[in-house]
RNA sequence: GGCGAGGUAGCUCAGUUGGUUAGAGCGCAGGAUUCAUAACCCUGAGGCCGAGAGUUCAAAUCUCUCUCUCGCUACCA
């Protein structure tokens, strides 16, 4: 039985940026075009997305700014809504978590989960920094040890005797962020225990089975999806706090949770739910048809999302739709991989990247040539490439070439011979039956490739059509047989716009724009993806020949190119200021100039050397991220300036005392301070 | 470090359960043509299918080792 209605989400784009082309060609484009067959395959559908507004990296954001987290996601919400309706992404909503109705039904939603005792609860006393208003997890907490009076073990852990430990068992409590002595205080954790869903996990990804129904064919999901889900269920998934203390974000809905906020696994995903309930209320609809097993009995849901979202959409939301109890779980989650520019990753701080409102600003009117070429290079199965020169190619030769070309000379010849008027086909030929038929099979191919998810193949179909149509006009030489027979090249003709009708229609997922020209030059309306009949009618008239695409120049190439190298970031590069301190604040910094006499990589680590500082009144170890740029005998002898009072910390089981400070420029690259003159080490800074 | 996914013509990518001369588009070369956006149409040349070993009558496809790229994850105060 074939399910007709769909429900399609596309992945929360995060509001602390704008949108750039590696976006586009990875979630949101794929997506637009599947809906929009969707569409016209007259299926219900309902595609939905929005801005995801919480979370720290905004907080952060905003700091750096010096503004509120509500300025950074109004500004990014505007921007990214608007490049989607200039770029033509169709949905049907496009919300934003910090809405009341989201922060309402996200709490709900907890609740839900909560009475269901889907969560594992842990109160404890726990030690909160009142200076920082805060609780302190527990490798922030260091005191002496009960056991062997060790005066510098963890919250966790004393790593002198190898005890486990509680902070609550510490002889004398220190906080490291403050220093100060926290007190306790009741608090509540909730956790979403994973492991309890192993099991129905495993056979809902590999057998696409739940309590013995099979509800989708794992065969369709990709590779990557299963592969990375699998590897996550077989490593033996773990529970996981579903809270966070922070104060932007939906509240913990729940006595004794101050000062904390849902987690994003509670509040991002929920965010398909609240847009679609939006969207149903404006639209007078019912919500829960879109969502929940009672009402959607038969309806597909559908994740559109980058390759680094797959476990969250793939293992996790399900967990908590399961969990809820009334909802469906996605019969797919189409993953794409990353597009990369010019050889080279798409980057936001570095200011790699072509970003999508910019291109919208300086070329209005060449969305679908941006379309084109994204999904000629969507990233199904492996990362691909942006390139200008690419760009310049795929819409020159092709686009331009192959589809612009053929439908001017049909539309040129039309209004040469006929004045414009579309003339009427007599008897058809052998080849001209076989060109009809073929060109009928087209719509059936792309709605198969499509039903997969493969929308550059489904694309170069389309193409194909224009194809046929250049192979058609040369070999019946209309031109030609003018002159001979003028009858036969009304039926030419005819046969010929009859490829261009068929191109148009199946251009309205990928080039809604050009196919709205066409269709509208054509009068043609039509809401089918597909028509037995041609709606051509001989007598109409069609409009004058107009140039579809223009080339791409090499200006426009070497532009675009020069733009990528020299365009400076746009907020500064700089950090802003942070808060002014006291100058006894500044002298509890003990900092001196250390002599680096040991150094040497850690073992499993990617970024962590140890070092032995010699810093004048001792010899210490420190462990320092720097190993990406500073290999170890790269920093061997060299004299490094010491925060020395810093409070030790277990790093990967070896005790840092102190750390070297380390300037960073904006590429995120580091360089030791080393002091101008040359003194000894073990002068002491000030 | 652990795990997952990739590495196929100059470029962007397909290759279904291992089976005869490995495909497409673009680019390139030659030819034909002029209705058309110096476009279209025909023909052709380009691949040690990342490296090495193994299984098999047969391997791009299965196994192992290595290597490069990307993602997730741990660790970077």
């Amino acid at each position: 039985m074939e399910k007709k209605s769909y429900t399609v989400t596309a992945a929360l784009p995060y509001a602390n940026g704008p949108l750039h082309l590696g976006h586009i060609a990875g979630v949101y484009l794929p997506a637009d075009i599947f809906v929009r067959f969707l569409r016209l395959q007259k299926h219900d559908v309902a595609f939905i997305c929005g801005s995801d507004e919480h979370g720290a990296a905004i907080t952060l954001r905003a700091k750096k700014e010096g503004v509120q987290p509500q300025e950074i996601v109004d500004k990014y919400h505007t921007l990214i809504k608007h490049s989607f309706e200039k770029f033509e992404i169709s949905f049907d909503i496009f919300h934003r978590t910090s809405s009341e109705l989201h922060h309402q039904y996200a709490s709900e939603f907890f609740k839900t989960l909560h009475e269901k005792g889907a969560f594992e609860e842990q109160k404890s006393l726990q030690y909160f920094d009142a200076t920082y208003q805060q609780f302190l997890a527990d490798r922030y907490i260091t005191g002496t040890c009960p056991k062997c009076q060790h005066p510098n073990a963890y919250g966790d852990q004393c790593e002198k005797c190898g005890a486990d430990l509680s902070p609550t068992e510490l002889i004398n409590p220190t906080s490291t962020l403050s220093g100060n002595t926290p007190e306790l205080k009741e608090t509540t954790h909730w956790y979403l225990p994973m492991n309890n869903h192993e099991d129905w996990l495993r056979e809902w990804i590999q057998k696409g089975s739940m309590e013995g129904e099979i509800i989708h064919d794992p065969k369709t999901w990709k590779n990557q999806v299963v592969g990375q889900c699998m590897s996550w269920i077989n490593g033996g998934l773990r529970a996981r706090a579903m809270t966070r203390d922070l104060d932007w974000g939906i509240p913990v809905p729940l006595p004794n949770s101050e000062g904390k906020v849902l987690y994003v696994w509670l509040d991002a995903p929920i965010g398909y739910i609240s847009a679609t309930q939006q969207w149903a209320i404006d639209n007078g609809k019912n919500w829960k048809d879109y969502w929940c097993k009672e009402e959607a009995k038969d309806r597909k849901l559908i994740h559109f999302i980058g390759k680094d979202n797959i476990v969250f959409h793939a293992i996790i939301f399900p967990i908590l739709l399961k969990a809820h109890g009334d909802f469906i779980l996605p019969e797919n989650v189409p993953a794409y991989e990353f597009l990369n520019l010019e050889g080279d990753k798409f980057s936001t701080s570095r200011n790699w990247a072509v970003w999508l409102h910019e291109y919208l600003e300086h070329y209005p009117n060449k969305v679908d040539e941006l379309k084109y070429v994204l999904t000629s290079i969507a990233p199904e199965n492996k990362d691909s490439e942006f390139t200008w020169a690419d760009f310049q190619t795929r819409i020159n030769s092709e686009l331009a070439d192959i589809y612009g070309n053929f439908v001017n000379r049909v539309t040129v010849l039309i209004h040469k011979y006929y004045e414009g008027v579309i003339p009427s086909a007599h008897k058809l030929t052998t080849y001209d039956q076989k060109v009809l038929s073929e060109i009928a099979t087209i719509p059936g191919k792309i709605s198969d490739l499509l039903y997969q998810y493969k929308i550059r193949e489904a694309q170069q179909e389309m193409m194909n059509l224009a194809r046929i149509g250049n192979k058609y006009l040369a070999d019946e030489e209309p031109w030609k047989v003018i002159k001979s027979d003028p009858i036969r090249v009304e039926t030419i003709l005819k046969v010929a716009l009859q490829i261009t009708e068929k191109l148009a229609l199946c251009s309205r997922a990928f080039l809604p724009k050009t196919a709205d020209t066409l269709l509208n030059m054509l009068q043609i309306n039509s809401e089918d993806w597909d028509l037995t009949e041609s709606m051509l009618i001989s007598g109409n008239s069609i409009g004058t020949p107009t140039i579809l695409f223009e080339k791409i120049t090499d200006e426009w190439v070497d532009h675009e190119k020069s733009k990528l190298i020299t365009t400076p970031i746009t907020n500064s590069k700089y950090p802003i200021m942070k808060e002014l301190i006291s100058f006894e604040d500044f002298t509890k910094m003990d900092l001196r100039i250390g002599h680096v006499i040991a150094a040497e990589k850690m073992e499993n680590a990617e970024k962590l050397l140890v070092l032995k500082v010699d810093t004048g009144i001792d010899e210490r170890t420190i462990v320092s991220g720097i190993a990406k740029h500073y290999d170890a005998a790269a920093i061997l002898g060299k004299k490094v300036v010491v925060l020395m009072n810093l409070a030790p910390r277990k790093i990967r089981g070896v005790e840092s005392h102190g750390m070297l400070l380390m300037a960073e420029n904006s590429e995120g690259e580091l360089s030791a301070l080393i002091s101008d003159r040359d003194f000894d080490f073990g002068v002491t800074i000030a």
